[in-house]
DNA sequence: CACATTTGACCGCG
DNA sequence: CGCGGTCAAATGTG
C-alpha cells in the first residue's frame, strides 16, 4: 500500500520539520525578552512531540519492515489526513465515507475505534461551581449524547471535539458523575486531538457556565504541569535548557499543533502520561515521562489496577494496547509542514540534522 | 441565523 | 437481547 508508506514518509518529514522549526523558535525565545517560560515550554513540548512521533514512525516502519507495516499501519497508525479521515466517521451517513468502506476498511474502523487509547481521570469540582461537570479542559467539546448507564446513579454524557468536521479531530470524551461523590466526575477521553483549537481560554466555544467553571484550578494545574514537563524535558530530551528559567515575560500565542504531546493543557498532561506508558509498552526509547502535578482542589486521578501514579498523587487510568500507536499517529499533523530551515543546527539535540529526511529513497 | 444541547432512535458488540 | 455509544431531528440559545 503505497499511500501508507507515503503517509508515513510525509508525516515523518512533517514531524521533523516541525521539530526543527519549533526548536528554532525556541532558540529565538531564549534570547527574547518577550518570551515567557510557558512559551518556551510549549515549544519544547512541540519539539519533543515531533521527535517522538518521528521515532515512532521509524519504529513502526523499520521494526516490522516497511511493507508489512504498510498494510498493518494504515488503519492503526491513524491516517488522519483529510482525504482519508472519513474512514473514522460515522458508520451511517456521509457519502464521502462510503467510498472507503470496503470490507477491509469497515473492519478497520471498528478496530480503530476500539484501539483508540482511552484514559480516565477523575475531576473534582467544587460544590459552589454548581455540580455542572468538569470544566473545559482547553478543548472545545460538543455534547452529542447522554445515556443512563446501568447501575449508575447519574447519566453519562458524550462529547466530541467541536472541530470534528472542520479539522477532522476525532477526540471524544465521556463524563460521568461519580456515584459516591457527586462532586467527582469521571472523564474518559478517547483519542487525541488533531485540531488546532486546543487553546488556553481564548477561543472557548463552550457555554458560558462551563467557561466559568473551575478555570483557576485548571490553569494552576497547567502551570504546575508545565513546570514538571519542562523538568522532564530537560531530563529526557537532552536539550540544553539551562537558560530557560531566565526569561519570564509574556508573549502568548497558542496554536497547538495536533501532535502527540504539545501544549499546556490538561489534555496534554494526559498525553504525556500516555507516552510514558507507551514507553513501557513498546519497549522503545520513548522517553517522555511527564508527571502531572495537581492541586488538591483541582483535578485528581483515579486509582485502579491499571493506573499509573506519579509522585504527585496524580493517577491515570490508561486503557492501552500496542495500538496506542494508533493515536499517536492519528493525532497526526494536521498542521501542515513548516518550511525546512536549512541553516539550523541542533547542537544539543542528539539528532543528525544532516539526515536525509527529504530523500524518499531512504524509506524505500 | 448559526450554533449548541437534548433526546429518542438506531446500531454493533458481547 | 441488552447495553453502551452514536446519530440526527427537534429544540434551545445568543
Amino acid at each position: 500500500m503505497d499511500c501508507a508508506v507515503n503517509w508515513e514518509y510525509k508525516t515523518l518529514i512533517n514531524e521533523l520539520t516541525q521539530g526543527i522549526e519549533h526548536t528554532k523558535q525556541l532558540r529565538a525565545h531564549f534570547s527574547s525578552v518577550d518570551s515567557t517560560i510557558q512559551n518556551q515550554e510549549l515549544l519544547l513540548q512541540k519539539i519533543l512531540s515531533s521527535y517522538e512521533q518521528s521515532l515512532l514512525i521509524l519504529k513502526c516502519c523499520v521494526g516490522g519492515s516497511m511493507v508489512q507495516s504498510s498494510s498493518a499501519m494504515m488503519p492503526t497508525c491513524g491516517v488522519i489526513e483529510s482525504s482519508v479521515v472519513s474512514v473514522y466517521g460515522s458508520p451511517k451517513s456521509d457519502g464521502e465515507k462510503r467510498s472507503f468502506q470496503d470490507h477491509h476498511e469497515v473492519i478497520d474502523i471498528s478496530k480503530k475505534r476500539k484501539l483508540q487509547p482511552t484514559w480516565t481521570e477523575q475531576v473534582k469540582v467544587s460544590p459552589k461551581s454548581g455540580f455542572e461537570g468538569p470544566t473545559d479542559d482547553g478543548y472545545s467539546w460538543r455534547k452529542y449524547g447522554q445515556k443512563d448507564i446501568l447501575g449508575a446513579k447519574y447519566p453519562r454524557s458524550y462529547y466530541r471535539c467541536t472541530y470534528r468536521h472542520m479539522q477532522n479531530c476525532w477526540a471524544t470524551k465521556q463524563v460521568q458523575r461519580s456515584d459516591d461523590d457527586p462532586t467527582v466526575f469521571d472523564v474518559t477521553y478517547r483519542g487525541s486531538h488533531s485540531c488546532h483549537h486546543a487553546t488556553y481560554y481564548v477561543q472557548q466555544s463552550t457555554s458560558p457556565e462551563k467557561r466559568e467553571f473551575k478555570k483557576e484550578a485548571v490553569y494552576q494545574n497547567r502551570q504546575n504541569y508545565s513546570t514538571q514537563a519542562l523538568m522532564s524535558l530537560r531530563a529526557n530530551l537532552r536539550v540544553d535548557t539551562n537558560d530557560l528559567d531566565k526569561n519570564e515575560q509574556a508573549a502568548c500565542h497558542f496554536s497547538f499543533p495536533p501532535t502527540f504531546s504539545s501544549g499546556l493543557t490538561d489534555e496534554n498532561h494526559r498525553r504525556f502520561q500516555i507516552s510514558h506508558v507507551d514507553e513501557n509498552l513498546i519497549g522503545s526509547g520513548y522517553s517522555a515521562s511527564f508527571v502531572s502535578p495537581t492541586t488538591p482542589e483541582s483535578n485528581y486521578f483515579s486509582v485502579s489496577s491499571s493506573s499509573q501514579m506519579n509522585g504527585y498523587g496524580m493517577i491515570h487510568n490508561l486503557n492501552h494496547s500496542e495500538s496506542d500507536l494508533t493515536d499517536i499517529f492519528s493525532a497526526n499533523t494536521s498542521t501542515t509542514s513548516s518550511p525546512i530551515v536549512g541553516d539550523f543546527s541542533l547542537d544539543n539535540l542528539e539528532l543528525d540534522t544532516n539526515f536525509p529526511f527529504n530523500n524518499p529513497n531512504f524509506f524505500s
